[in-house]
DNA sequence: ATTTCTCTACCTACTAGTAGGAAGATAAAT
DNA sequence: ATTTATCTTCCTACTAGTAGGTAGAGAAAT
């Protein structure tokens, strides 16, 4: 694990963080040659479109969130123990500022005036979060840890929804602490009576 | 109900539907002007500043919830159905696209950036619909029309939170009837055995 | 007659994006 | 080994357009 970031790396992740504040509009590459000590000129040799540097920063989320969710998958058995695993990551995230709110989340709510490529990849995020849930949730089922009201990939996107709320509130309040009183009782209600 | 509007509420009706379409970076004067057929500078006399504007506005949103969930409560008997009209009242303006999203919502994903005569507005409309929920909910207790795992509040929070990402994620899918989808088990799963 | 409203005309600061070149590293050709 | 050429990265300087906001004149309503 090397700390050696390229120009790029940083560009996108000031970015990120810039987004995760306030949305597409809410940053600009001026902001952005202030932060990393670069000019802006240099930004768009980079990312030559505001368009092109959102887009490749979702894809690079996308990609650290799949690998993410898949290590979660393949280092921890319980799948209630992996959907806490889950929570907790953005429990933490959000306690210390680090990340306090998802890229696509944050997107999301300004989807109607995405540029398309950036609005489908947002659509993608959505698409396979909620997938991994449902697995999740399906594992956990057929192996008796779930008892589900409903099917998996229905309770996935009551989940999905209830984090990303549960996300909103918690900004909202200013309080992080709510994030996770929010969430807990709502994998509580999954789990099945010993 | 008459339908003269006055340049400045036709100002915050335009300013409203471009804040929930992009948020408060969203949208310029030069937006509204275009859009009432009005110039930016006589914008600028109904009201001074951006964020005066945005203001003035959150606080009308505030006011116009607070008439319209204070009529649910007097118009309807039943808590369970009081719920069932807040979500329907939702469920339409989603499908429809006549407020696709809630105002407040949409600026609290802003809150890290936005002036704070606006974020404590927003955390003001935050704290009295959770307030209305939980008395929603312990009313229909009381009565023996809900059975709550938790405390009101708490259980107000969780469906707040719920509501909130069921909006987001019926934008990112570009699918009205995945709010319903989702909500609709929330709010069932608070009602009492018969 | 005075207040209210809208206008034209303008300002400064900032937006994304471009043109063209300099510095340095790397690789190829001599 | 040294020249030559290429590539990457960053720079200064610039463009056209948009941001929020202002000054002051002219209507319009009271």
């Amino acid at each position: 694990m090397k700390s050696i970031a390229s120009t790029s790396e940083k560009i996108l992740d000031i970015a990120q963080s810039l987004i995760v504040a306030g949305g597409y509009n809410g940053f600009s590459y001026a902001d952005i040659s202030a932060a990393i000590g670069i000019r802006k000129a240099s930004i768009h040799h980079h990312f030559p479109t505001k368009a092109e540097l959102v887009s490749v920063l979702v894809g690079r989320y996308r990609q650290q969130t799949e690998t993410g969710l898949k290590s979660l998958r393949e280092g921890i058995s319980s799948p209630a123990e992996q959907l806490q695993a889950y929570v907790s990551y953005w429990h933490s995230c959000i306690r210390d500022a680090s990340l306090p709110f998802c890229v696509c989340a944050m997107l999301a709510s300004e989807m109607q005036m995405l540029p398309e490529d950036v609005a489908s990849q947002v659509r993608g995020h959505f698409h396979s979060l909620a997938g991994w849930l449902a697995s999740v949730l399906r594992a956990g089922t057929e192996n008796g840890f779930f008892q589900l009201d409903k099917q998996p990939e229905e309770e996935a996107q009551i989940l999905m929804a209830s984090v990303h709320g549960a996300m909103l509130s918690a900004r909202a309040f200013g309080d992080p602490g709510l994030f996770i009183a929010i969430v807990a009782p709502q994998i509580a209600r999954l789990q099945a009576p010993d």
